[in-house]
DNA sequence: TATGAATGAGATTTCATTCAT
DNA sequence: TATGAATGAAATCTCATTCAT
């Protein structure tokens, strides 16, 4: 989007490359460099420090990738807006930008955007909570709330490593959501029959 | 269970924090040499190297929990057994070993152990796949059940993390187990509907 | 030959020297830096590895050596150019990169030139093979053969030792040949008187 | 000869080998105890350090080969004894412990021994020297003995290299000595040639 | 903008040797 | 006699970062 030297511009694609085989930490800044044919002295004005690379890889699309996020979990919550038209777009960005988001979900250990995870996951969660929150006041419930968030999030980062076409991709997310929903139903059954003794 | 030198001891427990904390690649063998008091000399003693010290870790555990894995899923598959005892046992081993455990499925990279994950995943999926394989021909399918798996894997590693009790495991699991069972049933409803043009 | 900082000529003299010390397995390449004034970081900026300041330490000689061998062989064998002359201008070689080759010849176990003595030995063997290779059909014959090559380049790093000057070398290299030719000539007799039975 | 527990001809036998392998200074006293299966402590009960390991492995051997190189020499010097019979017996000592005398020679730098080469190459030279001691006063003759003796040691180690049958190294000596006999003689030509200026 | 050079700490591993028991 | 444990220095190599030009 913005305007970068084509010297910035092949950091960037190299680093992207090499965060995604290796996670943030093990990255290596001298085969970053080396891959996109870059002294590190250069390398070090366009970028402050590893940390800072690791950003201009990755913040726009994070920023990009919660604002739809939010868009459609308040379709889901207040009916505003096309809620499938607004998952398709969501997929299509997820399906365009696949590295990043792989690096982000999964590779980002060590840096600010370590807890993007945990964020992203609570974002998605926000719509279906909106209906269960009847359970919300024990701490069980947040609990296991939490897990089967961390659980489709995982769902998410397997089909961006499957490298999946479009298609594959709306399919999946459909089957995910499906498999979501109807668990999380199932579920709901046994929990309050757990917790209120009913059966 | 076998008999050890205090100072082995030391350096096992060590060595486990720092695994946990920071993953085989990035744990340093001077810091679980400094914490346990120990040259990192002595270690050498004890260890033939940073793998060994990692196997030494995590080995039996490894072995036990496929073991028990195995045991449930016949005991599913065939009917053989107590199947919920089964999984009662099993959570109780979780629980008592959570750190070699989420050592084992979350932070195994660049061991001899990193397709643990994969591997147990797959154990725990045979009791599942047994009643669904007239689907199992599709790659579509096959890469579907990957998913699956692989998310209810990280919903064991979300429930170690977690650091409960075993009530609060038994019951989670239970959960878990529910959730699943209904997700999966929904999703081939749906997945049915897609492959076969079938609503 | 090739223009070169300061701090790597430093390098390459220190390494030199120590490699000629010590031989490539033994040599310290802390000790290489700490007598160069150069920090092992700073090293590594300029060479791969310890093979690679190995190999600029030797390898342009290397190559011309052999070419000088080469050069002179064909001499030898096909009366092409003045032997004598080329007899000269190896010494000259020798003599004015005695270091390098001595480490080439007899401290390079371990490294990619391990097998260079062989080979520089062969070489010099081809001239002198050409007119006896009536003999050659025997395992015996090779045998004696390897031997007394291996004797003879025995001789040339014996006499690079003696740090002479040119014109010892070109004397001592005329009696080596002398030496070497008369040599040849009585064991021939006493081969021929063994094998063939005849005295 | 001297009475040994098993334990320490153990440790020599693994010794050797070890020496043999990787020389003196590379060879690893941990590889050592484990390949007689002994504790390294215990290594240092029987042996003082590594020196006196090597020591014990080498010692009997290389004064024996000194009295028969003596003994030998003093034969073809004054006509005392049988040389060609004495030349027999060496051969046979060497044939039955190649082992030991490819260390003194080939693999003792960095021990009390690393001059045995010299030593035995100068004892070796005695006999040949008598004759021709009327050269002896010129630097330049001493030089070049020096490099013919070497070269003549040189062909015994690689004759021990070839890990050949007593036939063959009675053979090979016999070829060496014809070599060396013809080879001086033709080289003395032209060495009083050179230094006298007399054709 | 960019280079090339340098730093210094850290990594894992091997070593000969020592010592209490 | 022998063991098992421990030491501490040295080995090669990699790292993110800095800086003068």
């Amino acid at each position: 989007m913005s305007e970068q030297s084509a010297t910035k511009a092949r950091l960037i694609k190299a680093a992207k490359k090499e965060f995604l085989d290796k996670g943030y930490e093990k990255a290596s800044l001298r085969k970053i460099c080396a891959d996109a044919d870059v002294t590190t002295g250069a390398m070090y004005f366009f970028f402050k420090n590893k940390q800072d690379l690791f950003t201009s890889v990755v913040a726009e699309k994070a920023e990009h990738l919660l604002k739809l996020v939010k868009r459609q979990t308040d379709s889901e919550v207040n009916g505003v807006g096309n809620s499938e038209e607004y998952q398709r777009e969501m997929n299509e960005y997820l399906c365009s930008n696949k590295d990043e988001v792989r690096i982000l979900l999964d590779k980002s250990a060590g840096t600010e955007y370590e807890n993007f995870r945990e964020e992203y996951g609570f974002a998605v969660a926000q719509g279906f909570f909106a209906f269960y929150d009847k359970f919300g006041g024990t701490a069980e419930y947040r609990d296991i709330m939490k897990l089967i968030v961390r659980m489709r999030v995982q769902g998410y980062i397997e089909m961006l490593k499957g490298d999946y076409d479009m298609d594959k991709m709306m399919k999946f997310s459909a089957l995910m959501e499906a498999y979501g929903d109807s668990g999380f139903a199932g579920m709901m059954k046994q929990f309050k029959g757990i917790t209120e003794g009913v059966e």
